[in-house]
Parts: C-alpha cells; sequence; structure tokens
DNA sequence: GTGAAAGCGCTAACAT
DNA sequence: ATGTTAGCGCTTTCAC
C-alpha cells in the first residue's frame, strides 16, 4: 500500500494538484470550505507530503550535517545534544557523521554530506587533520559550514569556541591561591588551537604569580593509557608536584586513582583539576575540580548560528565568531 | 554556481540525457567512446549527481533513522558509533533522533523519520514510552524496525539485545564464589525488559546459592541523584551489604566514591560491580569490576540487520532475535 | 548504440 | 478562488 499523494487527494475531491496544494499550505486565495475539505481527507487518508519531491523542487532538503571527531566522549555527545534540540526547533533533519579522530574519514564525512546536499555543516576537527581542502570544498559548493570546539584555523569561516584560555588560566589560578606551589600540567598535541589556549592559560597563570615554569611538568598527555606511562613518572619526582591541571577530566580522573593509590592524600599532597566537568567529576573519590565547558549550550549556539546563516537572519558579512564561557566547579579534590 | 547537471552534460556534449545517464552508470548498451568521452567530462567538471532526484525517481534514499533514549551515555554514544560504521560501509546515512528518555519527543521522532521517508528505523526505547502506537505505525507505512537494547515488548519486531540476565547472574555468582553473603541489588523500574532481566539474574543468583532475598536490598536506583539518598542509608544498615550489584556504572562509582568516603574498604569491607563496562571503570578508585554490554558491537549488528532486511538479505520470515553475549570484567572492586 | 518522451510528487508562474 | 502548465534532475520504457 503505497503513500497517498497529492494527485490522489486531487482526483478524490475532484480538485487540481495545485489547489490541493496550496490548501494544505493555507494558501490565503483557497476558499475556507475547500481548504477544510482538503485538509480533513488529507488527515483522514493520512497524507504525507513527500520531502524528496519538495526538496527536488526547491533544492532545500532541511537537513544539516554534523560531523564530529569522537562521540563517545561526554563533551562531543552533550554537544550533539544540543545541536539536536535546537535543529529539532526550527526543522531541521540531523545527518550524523562521526570521523573517529581519522582524517580520511573525516574527507568521507565531508563528500557524504555535500552529496547528501545538506544545506549546512558543524564540524568539530579531527586531531589527525592538517590540510582543510575538504573544508574549503564545503564553502566552495555555498554550504554553510560552522565550526565548533576544535575549529580549523586554516578556513575562514563561523566558529563557537570556548575560552579555553581563561577556563584554564582560572583553574592555574585557583591552584595558587589556594597554596599550590609547583603545579603541573598535562595537556595535547598543540596541533589543535584548544590545547594552545589551555597551555597558554596554565603558562601565563604561573607567570603572573611568579612561580617558575618547568619543562618537565609541562607534558602532553590526553588520553588514559598515556596517563599510565607518564603519571607514574611524574608522581615519583621528587618532590612530586603538589597540584595537576588535566586537559580532560579522564586523565584527571586517573590521575586522582593513581594518586591515591601510591598514598597520596587528595587534596591535601596533591591538588587535580580537570576539564569539562563530565560525570566523571561525580564518580571520583574525591570529587573531582574542573572546568565546566557547557557543551550542551556550544551545541545549541552553533546550531542556531549556522540555522541563522542558513536562513539569512544572521546579517554580518564576515566571519562571526562566539565565545562560550567557562567555569571553574569546585569540589573535592582540590584545596 | 550551480551544480552541474546531466543535461548540461548531454548538451554540451551533444548528447541526449539518457544516453549521459546510461554513460555514467556503465550501461552495456552504451559504446566505449562515448562512455569515456562522458565519464571524463563528468569528473573534469565535478558533476554529482543530484541524489534528490534519483530518490524521487526510485522511491529510495539509503538513510536510516536512528533514536537514542540518551545520547550522553557510553553505552548509546558507543552503539550509535557502530551503527555509524555499519551504516557507512552500505552507504546509508544516518539520520539521528535523540527521545532524551520523553515520550512524546519519541513519538515526535517517530513522524520525523517517518516524514522524511527513511528506509529503516533503528529505535532504543525511551524509559517513560508505556504506549506503542508510535512504533506500530512505522511497520504499518512498510518502514523496517530494528529496536536494540532497550526492546519494546508490545511490538513483534526484529531486535537485537544483551544477555543482560546472564551478565546480573555471572556478576552476583561471581560475588558470591568470592565470598559475599548479603548482596544488593540497585536496579532500575521494572518497565523496560533490561531492568526485569537483570534483576531476575540476580535473584536468580540468590536462589541458586541458597542465600536469603531480602526486599530491603533490592531497591529500584538507577541514577547518581537516587544514589545518593539510597546509597547511605543502605551503608547505615547493620549489618551493612558487603556487595552491591549496581545497574549501571554511575551508580556503581558513586558507591565505591561514598563507601571510601565512609571510611568502607573497597573490596575488603564492601565489593561493588557495575554495568557496561564504561570508561568510568577505568577512574574510579579502585577500578570497577563491571558487566560488559559490547555496545560498540550491539550497534553494528543492530544496523547490520535493519540493513539486510532493507536490501531483502535477511530472509528469515518472522522475527529475528539477536543475542549480544555479556562478559563480566573484573577489576579491583570486588574481592 | 542512441534518442524521445513520460513520469516520480511537488510547487509556482501564469492563466481564467 | 481555482486550474493549467511547466519543470526540479533523474531513470526508464519504447522507439529507431
Amino acid at each position: 500500500m503505497r503513500q497517498i499523494t497529492l494527485k490522489d487527494i486531487a482526483k478524490a475531491l475532484d480538485l487540481s494538484p495545485s489547489t490541493v496544494s496550496r490548501a494544505m499550505r493555507n494558501h490565503p486565495a483557497i476558499s475556507v470550505t475547500t481548504r477544510k475539505k482538503v485538509q480533513k481527507y488529507a488527515a483522514e487518508h493520512k497524507y504525507k507530503p513527500n520531502p524528496l519531491a519538495m526538496q527536488l523542487r526547491t533544492n532545500r532538503n532541511n537537513t544539516i550535517g554534523v560531523i564530529v571527531p569522537e562521540i563517545v566522549h561526554y563533551f562531543f555527545s552533550t554537544a550533539l545534544a544540543g545541536i539536536q534540540d535546537e535543529a529539532e526547533k526550527s526543522n531541521y533533519n540531523l545527518l550524523f557523521c562521526h570521523s573517529n579522530e581519522d582524517y580520511e574519514r573525516e574527507v568521507r564525512s565531508v563528500t557524504t554530506l555535500l552529496d547528501a546536499r545538506v544545506c549546512g555543516i558543524l564540524a568539530s576537527q579531527s586531531k589527525t587533520t592538517r590540510e582543510f581542502n575538504h573544508f574549503q570544498e564545503i564553502i566552495d559548493n555555498n554550504v554553510h559550514l560552522v565550526f565548533f570546539d576544535r575549529i580549523c584555523t586554516g578556513i575562514n569561516t563561523d566558529k563557537v569556541v570556548v575560552d579555553d584560555y581563561a577556563g584554564a588560566y582560572k583553574a592555574v589560578e585557583h591552584l595558587i591561591e589556594t597554596g599550590c606551589k609547583k603545579i603541573a600540567y598535562l595537556g595535547a598535541t598543540s596541533l589543535l588551537p584548544i590545547a594552545n589556549n589551555r597551555r597558554m592559560g596554565y603558562e601565563d597563570a604561573l607567570r603572573k604569580h611568579k612561580l617558575p615554569m618547568d619543562p618537565k611538568l609541562n607534558i602532553v598527555c590526553d588520553t588514559v593509557e598515556l596517563a599510565r606511562e607518564i603519571i607514574p613518572e611524574m608522581l615519583a619526582q621528587s618532590p612530586p608536584p603538589d597540584a595537576i591541571f588535566c586537559i580532560n577530566d579522564e586523565v584527571a580522573a586517573y590521575c586522582t586513582q593513581f594518586a591515591t593509590s601510591m598514598g597520596f592524600n587528595i587534596p591535601d599532597d596533591l591538588s587535580v583539576c580537570g576539564f569539562t566537568n563530565s560525570y566523571l567529576t561525580e564518580v571520583t573519590y574525591p570529587k573531582l575540580t574542573s572546568v565546566d565547558q557547557h557543551g550542551y549550550k556550544m551545541g545549541q549556539t552553533a546550531a542556531r548560528l549556522l540555522i541563522n546563516r542558513i536562513e539569512g537572519k544572521e546579517t554580518k558579512r564576515g566571519v562571526v565568531s562566539r565565545l562560550i564561557k567557562t567555569e571553574l566547579v569546585v569540589k573535592g579534590s582540590t584545596r
């Protein structure tokens, strides 16, 4: 049993397809009686306009594409929830792609989305991406592009970022103000601006408070796997650091776990601070102080910006950059 | 600058659109010279077939819809990754919907996906769903439906589930075999079969090993919010339980954290076991014993089953049920 | 081996 | 207020 079409309704009601089309969309030129009659019949027969046909006509399909580098991740899944909510509000569907931190797959995702003729794309760059032609192609195809969080510096387009610098700065300042003197930073490769910004926030806070900088305390360590090697070495220094600021909650949580098992008392011997404020922070012992990135809000903001661009409601000509404020959430793992 | 179409190529090469169409798809009736010429021109001018037009013709859009109840969740985001990978292999796009554990929104998601004319739907039911008409409508519209994990018992369709019962049974048996005698269960509302099955696994393991069942030890507590109230009461019993089996890792992780803060030694005084084996298990202190649900594999399996149905490759007539094996992963939180 | 024509379901410009 | 016509970009008879 095939879906009923406009034509079927027209035939049944002895009207023309265009009248039916207009009646369905409450076109003012249609008489109330006809409109009522048509809509009643349509409802009774569960008529659904075929979006494909409409899209072919209008060359618009009310779909936006999302590319996330890693979905099994508190921040990105939270952002996706925000994107989805905002898209739903404006009746956009979400085509979901997952690059899995893989450049090749990111390129393929772009192709997929362009082939599907999405109206716009929200993207967060993978860690391994060093070429940007695929992103440039989006723009060359006149498809709107908004980067969120992991922006691509090589491409000049709208973006929504978190104030990583200020978040890191505030966190490290908090550590200093609560009496920590030897503060380590476990960061990420500086390929990503977010990583650079956080490192700079850390370094500037030390500088401001006249604490020495020690390369041995400033290390790339952004996964639990790396943490298993690096944190033991770090804590084996003598004296060991009295605070560790980590680029994400996973590393920070592992850090509290390992340090505790080594007999460190957190936060008295060692303060630990994470970044993201995921639910991990609620289940470590003690609870983890962390910098909240407001992923949901970032997703919403990015989606709203993209939709406004698509619908011509964002009037600003050049690049729009929105900044989401971070917030230091102090819990039990810092003094 | 508009995308180039078949017609444009036809005009440029002085051919008919149908010839171009055939040449592009390597139709045997087309001479090699023509084919070469057409494909060369197409490549040079970056011709992309308009999927909308093709879809309108064939009434198929190579898109499958996914409805997850909660995306900020290790299991579901892992499953989504599996779904996406499998869909990509067969060139299906993924339309993503998020019910957020809300019945109304689940209904709207179904409407959205049916309106978008997806070829099939993968769904995991929300906790608040008690009516199934929206799911029945999917089937009535001849759209394939596969439930995964949170299946809907009211609907007779393909499903992929985890062997919750066996997982729970094995976990509790492990607690018993390592000497625990007073084992509590923190479960979920029995609206969901997965919750029922886990509870039955727990109860049967106790029965099998002739341990008494105590309603005070068998409580609904599936969120950290509930855990904050319930776990303190539970541990205040005298004597307190010597093991807690939790329906998810969040509750289990909170449990280790709270118990530790109360001076319990885990696992000597209290064994704690979770369910899912998310990355939470790696960052608690001690690391959490948990039942691995293999979310990625479940996602893959569900997507494959759906795609096979869509493409007529799954020949079995009636309902297909696939079972994903769980696996008890013993870490530090149990003796 | 290639082309002409019809049509997928819808909308919009142009009648009337 | 309603109908007629054309066309979105493609595929697929049916001719030749």
